[in-house]
RNA sequence: GCCCCGGUGGUGGAACGGCAGACACGGCGGAUUCAAAAUCCGCUGCUCGAAAGGGCGUGCGGGUUCAAGUCCCGCCCGGGGCACCA
């Protein structure tokens, strides 16, 4: 039987410092308590050591917002449970923690509740990491970085500063996304749908002179992603991001003599081009504008301004434009073309103008039937009637022969891009030859804009002197310190402050500080290296710790930053890199043996997002819904929330189950019918009063973020109180596909508390057997290693899920031996160290305490990761599948080691299988030893 | 429109092309209890059947294979990214 030994217990006398063990698992008291230890043995420190392999896994740091939220949790405690297994299997782990402290957020939020940004930011910081400490996490806090410290933005203006002198950081004119809800302007990855990412306030394209980075000189390494483990969709969202398109540039040339350059992907078109669009933006259109058409340019292009980028995009299905009455020269044929403006061509994309080919691009095809324009085909497809361009109805886009275009007439056009395509590649060389444009790669990522105009963020280390031009601060002067005795009023309030922007140039004379402040992002695209050494004060790292610990094994975060953080991050190894800030790492990794090839090409050789947590799933809504099957579902015409049955004659009544999107799975009770929502069912919701649609419905039923507003947020510390943090720890790896993610739900979290209960009750366990047997000893040892085995490749494959799965399964096992009562005591022990072990990575203080509660001096989690024993793990007979025509027709324990010939014959001996097979010739017998036979009649 | 990822019981989720539904929650039945909670034992995809056993089942339709949740083709649906991108 199962005892508990509580009242035998009582602390060692030999080391009073470990915890005492309380009579019943006491989370709160095991928890606080080794925590407490730990760090006062600095059990997590990391030190270099070339005689250990090494492993730098990294967590994406978190913003401090104010309170750690369950997402934190999700987020790194797997995270840290992979270091741990890591450091358990031999390697010196490296797995430091910081904050991404400077940024627009900590200002808009401190100045709304009248706190200054750093007391504000630091606060959070100080209660953050406290919350963090009760994950019990193995950070090592001696390596923190917080980016809006001093120390670190020095070397983030110095970073800032390099880029500047290696001509990688740059001050220029462009057009760029204005936020007046922020007041200050943004960079394109920031954008989403015309709208800024984080508040969702529209944003305006203005001519601004700003300091940006020339990513867009690593657009081609950037798509390259050999040599890292990466996942397909970061990838493809990166890829998507940096858009290159193959093509040609073209200069068309205008009866004034100015040059207009477009771009194409089609140069094989270029023949049917039979008229010109620019952006409304665009620098020529003032000038090719003829002056009957000038007022009518002039209120389209002030119109096109005043909309947002989001109004042009959305609210513009029909085209519009207007003739600017000048006329540019087609360079291939000579031929006169009008040229247009038109906000369909947009300024930031390409060179901003267009040669239209309307017979072939759907787009000018839709423009040139509007504005009665030309149509000319240059594109025949086979077996069909020659095109007419004035009577095709739309746009051909596909493979063909070219026609109408004089020297590439009769080439093969087909469906691939760029020179792969023969009619593209002859017109690239006709161009080439004939000096009329050349080969040109076209890239969508703009460069990255970096300056903006608000308070709290790492100051640009610039001014401007007297003459206009501009200088760096001296490295001796930095860091620039930003000021804290600074007015908030909405708007930057270093613009104001003479102290300052008051500054002198390297001559001596007055001059302006440059009073913009770098995108946050910025401070995280360098942040692993300073946790190398936080404190070094000769540069941003030490080369020393550096050639040991780069690059990053593993980085694990959240997918949002696909085409921020991530891009970000990548494009700064590689100027980095350019600009020889590694060469005395390399040198130093070569003294050492180590390969440093490829060490700074990229600085996360793995990568792994973690899905989700969203708010719990809202279900249980009485509905009463009216309306008419079609079979499939039921169309609803009204529905109630909260009705009653006699609310709507021969209605459905039911229980909501699940909600997608406008499909409703309904339980009535009896079975489940999926009801759809068109948008014009009648809707009512009790408690939203005024005309419901399908839209309050989602609104009122969504599973969403979580957030204060919507009162679904999950609080980490009420659990951790409630339950543990072990139990948070393993229920947060157990309960969802770590990478999926999903909603929370509170039910489930109670089994992963009995499972650590369980292991309590194990390890605690006076076990002493009554009839030893030495199969059971076999029996159990083999599901030991067997739990070894797959503990081990799911932890390793970022499959927490299955993992915890695995250790409930040997849980249960034990259990089972533990009221049997066969298994020796050697085994016995073998089970519950093994088990201590494989679960300290993700439930580390229960395990500390079990494991030191059985006479171990050192900790668990400096013991060795446990090997499987293969022999002990194999299985000695096994289940036999037998099937007949594919069909499992009976089970078969067989010897493991079973032949093909004594399979079939034990298939055969079967009575059930003979049943199905009498009567038949057997056509095929399908041997796959030791696990199945098919016998095909 | 293009790119990426998904769709499996009441729920979260398991399944090297080879026993679909591991593990857990929930549910049902039982034990224990004065009773409840906790705990323990059994059952739990749907369906026909008293049972033995059978049939059906991984979004839909085809295909490859002795064998398909898994591979291929074509759809539908959901999530994410890009998008008047020249």
């Amino acid at each position: 039987m199962l005892q508990r030994r509580f009242d035998e217990y009582l602390p060692r006398a030999e080391d009073q410092s470990i915890p005492l063990l309380p009579m019943t698992y006491d989370h709160r008291a095991i928890e606080a308590a080794w925590q407490q230890r730990w760090e006062s043995d600095g059990l997590y420190r990391s030190v270099v050591d070339w005689d250990k392999p090494k492993h730098y896994a990294l967590t994406m740091l978190p913003y401090p917002s104010g309170d750690l939220h369950i997402g934190h949790w999700y987020a790194m405690t797997p995270s840290d449970a992979r270091a741990r297994v890591m450091r358990m299997k031999g390697y010196n782990v490296l797995f430091p923690m910081g904050f991404d402290a400077f940024g627009l957020n900590a200002e808009v939020a401190a100045v709304q509740r009248g706190v200054h940004p750093a007391k504000w930011t630091w606060g959070n910081i100080e209660r953050m990491r406290s919350q963090m400490k009760s994950m019990g996490a193995m950070f090592d806090w001696e390596r923190e970085a917080i980016s809006c410290d001093p120390a670190y933005y020095k070397w983030t203006e110095w970073l800032f500063k390099q880029m500047y002198e290696h001509d990688v950081a740059y001050r220029g004119e462009a057009m760029v996304n204005w936020s007046p809800t922020l007041q200050t302007v943004l960079a394109n990855e920031q954008i989403i749908d015309g709208l800024d990412e984080r508040t969702g306030q529209p944003v305006i394209q203005k001519m601004m002179e700003q300091w940006f980075f020339s990513i867009t000189k690593y657009a081609d390494e950037l798509l390259e992603f050999e040599g890292i483990d990466w996942p397909d969709s970061i990838q493809a969202q990166q890829r998507n991001w940096i858009g290159r398109s193959e093509g040609a540039r073209v200069d068309f040339t205008t009866e004034d003599g100015d040059t207009i350059t477009v771009f194409t992907t089609r140069p094989d078109t270029l023949w049917g081009a039979t008229f010109m669009v620019l952006a409304p933006e665009h620098p020529l259109v003032e000038t090719l504008t003829a002056d009957g058409q000038r007022t009518a340019v002039t209120d389209y292009c002030e119109a096109a301004a005043r909309r947002t980028e989001l109004e042009r995009l959305e609210g513009e299905v029909d085209k519009t434009g207007v003739f600017t009455g000048g006329y540019a020269i087609n360079p291939v044929n000579s031929q006169r073309v009008p040229v247009w403006v038109a906000d369909y061509v947009l300024i930031s994309y390409g060179t901003g103008a267009i040669m239209a080919v309307p017979a072939h691009d759907e787009r000018d095809f839709e423009f040139a039937r509007k504005f009665g324009l030309t149509v000319t085909p240059t594109i025949q497809p086979a077996d069909a009637d020659p095109l007419d361009g004035a009577t095709m109805d739309e746009a051909y886009i596909g493979p063909g022969v070219v026609v109408n275009s004089g020297p590439i007439d009769g080439i093969a056009v087909t469906e691939a891009k760029g020179r792969a395509n023969p009619s593209i590649a002859a017109a690239i060389d006709w161009l080439d030859q004939h000096g009329a444009g050349k080969e040109s790669i076209n890239y969508r990522v703009r460069d990255w804009l970096i300056s903006r105009q608000r308070y709290w963020g790492s100051p640009i280390p610039m001014v401007h002197r007297e003459d206009g031009t501009i200088e760096a601060t001296a490295d001796a002067n930095l860091p620039v310190v930003l000021p804290e005795d600074v007015e908030f009023d909405g708007r930057s309030p270093l613009g104001r402050h003479e102290p300052f922007f008051a500054a002198v140039d390297s001559d001596g004379k007055p001059a302006r500080r440059e009073t913009d402040t770098l995108d946050t992002f910025m401070c995280s695209s360098w942040y692993w290296f300073r946790y190398l050494s936080p404190d070094f004060a000769s540069g941003p790292f030490d080369p020393e710790e550096a050639a040991y610990w780069l690059p990053v094994d593993v980085y694990t975060g959240g997918a949002e930053h696909a085409v921020m953080h991530l891009l970000y991050a990548r494009f700064f190894v590689k100027a980095m890199r350019d600009m020889g800030h590694f060469e005395e790492t390399r040198a130093i990794m070569e003294a050492h043996g180590k390969d440093a090839d490829g060490a700074f090409d990229e600085p996360f050789m793995l990568l792994r997002n973690q899905g989700q947590i969203l708010g719990e799933e809202r279900a249980g809504d009485r509905l009463v819904i009216d309306g008419e099957s079609d079979g499939a579902r039921l169309i609803a015409s009204k529905l109630k929330v909260d009705g009653e049955a006699a609310d709507f004659e021969g209605a459905v009544v039911g229980e909501l189950m699940r909600r997608t999107e406008n499909l409703l799975q309904v339980d009535t009770g009896e079975t489940t019918v999926t009801v759809e929502v068109p948008p014009e069912a009648v809707v009512e919701i009790a408690h939203i009063p005024g005309g419901n649609d399908v839209n309050q419905l989602k609104q009122h039923l969504e599973v969403q973020r979580m957030s204060k507003s919507k009162g679904n947020v999950v609080n980490p510390d009420d659990l951790v109180d409630e339950y543990g943090a072990d139990t948070v720890r393993a229920y947060l790896m157990f309960a969802f596909e770590w990478l999926k993610g999903g909603p929370w739900d509170n039910h489930n979290i109670i089994g992963c508390r009995r499972f650590i209960e369980d292991m309590w009750r194990i390890g605690t366990l006076d076990y002493s057997p009554k009839a030893p047997s030495d199969d059971a000893d076999i029996g159990l040892r083999r599901r030991i290693h067997q739990s070894i085995q797959k503990v081990d490749s799911e932890m390793m494959a970022f499959k927490w899920n299955t993992a915890v799965a695995a250790l409930m399964t040997l849980r249960n096992d034990m259990l089972d031996a533990s009221r049997n009562e066969a298994v020796s005591v050697d085994v016995w022990n073998e089970g519950v160290e093994t088990m201590i072990k494989l679960l300290a990575p993700i439930s580390p203080h229960i395990t500390e305490q079990l494991w030191r509660d059985r006479g171990n001096q050192s900790s668990i989690h400096l013991q060795a990761w446990p090997e499987a024993d293969a022999d002990a793990a194999r299985e000695d007979t096994i289940t036999m599948i037998v099937q007949v025509n594919g069909k499992v027709r009976d089970r078969i324990d067989v010897a493991a080691d079973i032949n093909a010939t004594d399979a079939e014959a034990a298939a055969f001996a079967s009575g059930k299988v003979s049943e199905w097979t009498r009567g038949n010739e057997i056509r095929k017998v399908i041997v796959r030893e030791p696990k199945l036979v098919n016998i095909v009649i």
